[in-house]
DNA sequence: CTGATGGGTTGATGTAAATCAATGCAGCCA
DNA sequence: TGGCTGCATTGATTTACATCAACCCATCAG
């Protein structure tokens, strides 16, 4: 395809690339492999049907301008257990996630992890004046993303400075979320923060964009060790604090991922620090 | 007194006041005692005589444009212990540190404290698009700082496009920093901990603005407290910490808040994790 | 079927850091 | 001068959590 849009002078951009996970997995992926697997270019109304327009970023753009935004966006799908930011490699993307959670780490030269935060749908990653990415990204399901260049980032925010205030607001949001996240892994007790974790979860679940939680049933994508890398816990740590709070009866703990709160009040009054 | 950060009924933009500390210090500070002494306004080289313009976000605005800028500031004095923003009161203000360095925490209600940050000259606070302030922030020696109300600080991102992309520059670093401390408290040891932070604050020093440490050595306002609720350990702990690394050759300890580094190779081996 | 693998739970033991406690020292004020 | 207070250091003891280890249960490949 080439000249889709009457706009581009070449063609990659808004094809479909598929990040696969052609290794099951290993200590330290390797770049993602990116796999154009269509060719046929983006809808015009790419961006205007997309479903996480509304509360993202992207929101800001007036629908006549969508065809701007649709340029230079293209949509990439990650399969589960891949990474596609690399701690420390040249950043030269931007991604708003679109479906699927993303798990956002840090590590230490002898494998320990931290777990900076989930990006779930309508998320924006990679907000840093650096020139490197300053922490890693891995899908933790199947996830898809729209991936800007630097570079026509740039030229998106010259010509669209509500995009720059938007971002603002975006970046301070992160901000907040990383100040609570001090106070939990500074000064939380385990129960604290498992009680914090649950109650977080369901908040992010209620925000448009994902399934509503309905009678406390959530559905967490990401592993226990996961839980344990975000709230600077070991595994069994996690596991016990979950069980304990079943014997409590605050929750149910049900096969593979689904958790049910059972009594939020009493995990408010854990996670407040009371307990 | 009434009317914490001016309602903005009243005259005192321009003047300058003093948040004074009139009590020696109680658990939860009072709401400042705004004290306005002087009323002969600011000069019209207020803001080009600042010396934070250079690296703060002020120096995003033309030289023709700072009495603009001399126009919304208002220059603040407070002395030491003494807060001036309140944890979940009304965002009413943002701030630009000038002198002296401030401490920034969020509390659980018991009284548990994690400091999120230090702000040195030249740091922006108040960044949160919430309707409060989702931290505190205290002096912890003499600090001066420019205060900005919320509206006209809106009025100014509207006429200078270039101010909005510094500050989200500004939101950028905040969140890079806010993921390694992130990192710390998740994962690092008691004695990382402190290698780490010794080295930030030696990093900070290097930094225009501040006198540079020469030969490793540096002043460090803040009490062991301090240290201790930023790192998310006990007094007790950083302390021994720091005997600990006088006794490795690491450092040497002098009276007051000097702290001399002595082998930066042996800390920044500590700080990466291997220790 | 069998064995391997990854995730999860639970139990026994170890330990890093918290807590409890005593002491020293400087500044401050009556 | 003496008493008070805040800050810091160091020692003794406790404890919350990590570590080590066993086990269960899916899933999946041969």
């Amino acid at each position: 395809m080439s000249g889709y849009f009457g706009a581009g002078t070449w063609a990659p951009e808004s094809e479909l690339e598929i990040i696969m996970s052609d290794m099951p997995s290993c200590q330290f992926e390797s770049r993602p492999r990116r796999i154009v697997i269509g060719s046929g270019g983006v809808q015009a109304d790419f961006c205007t049907n997309c479903s996480v327009r509304p509360t993202s970023v992207c929101s800001v753009i007036e629908p006549s301008d969508i065809s701007r935004l649709a340029e230079v966006a293209v949509e990439t799908i990650v399969s589960p257990g891949r990474g596609f930011i690399e701690e420390g490699a040249p950043a030269t993307d931007f991604f708003n996630v679109t479906s699927g959670t993303v798990k956002l780490f840090k590590a230490l030269p002898d494998g320990r992890r931290q777990i900076t935060g989930f990006a779930a749908p309508g998320h924006f990653l990679g907000l840093a004046v650096s020139d490197s990415y300053a922490f890693g990204a891995e899908a933790i399901d199947t996830v898809r993303v729209c991936r800007f260049s630097r570079e026509k980032m740039g030229e998106l925010l010259d010509d669209f400075p509500k995009l720059e205030r938007r971002l603002l607001e975006e970046a301070s949001n992160e901000l907040v979320a990383a100040q609570n996240q001090m106070l939990l892994l500074g000064r939380k007790t385990a129960r604290e923060r498992v009680a914090s974790f649950l109650l977080d979860q369901m908040q992010a679940g209620l925000l448009p964009g994902q399934p509503p939680p309905s009678g406390g049933r959530l559905h967490l994508p990401m592993t226990r060790g996961d839980i344990a890398d975000y709230l600077g816990l070991t595994i069994e740590t996690v596991s016990r604090t979950l069980s304990w709070m079943r014997g409590q009866g605050m929750i149910e703990v049900g096969k593979g991922y689904a958790i049910t709160i059972v009594s939020m009040a009493k995990l408010e009054v854990l996670a407040a620090g009371n307990g």
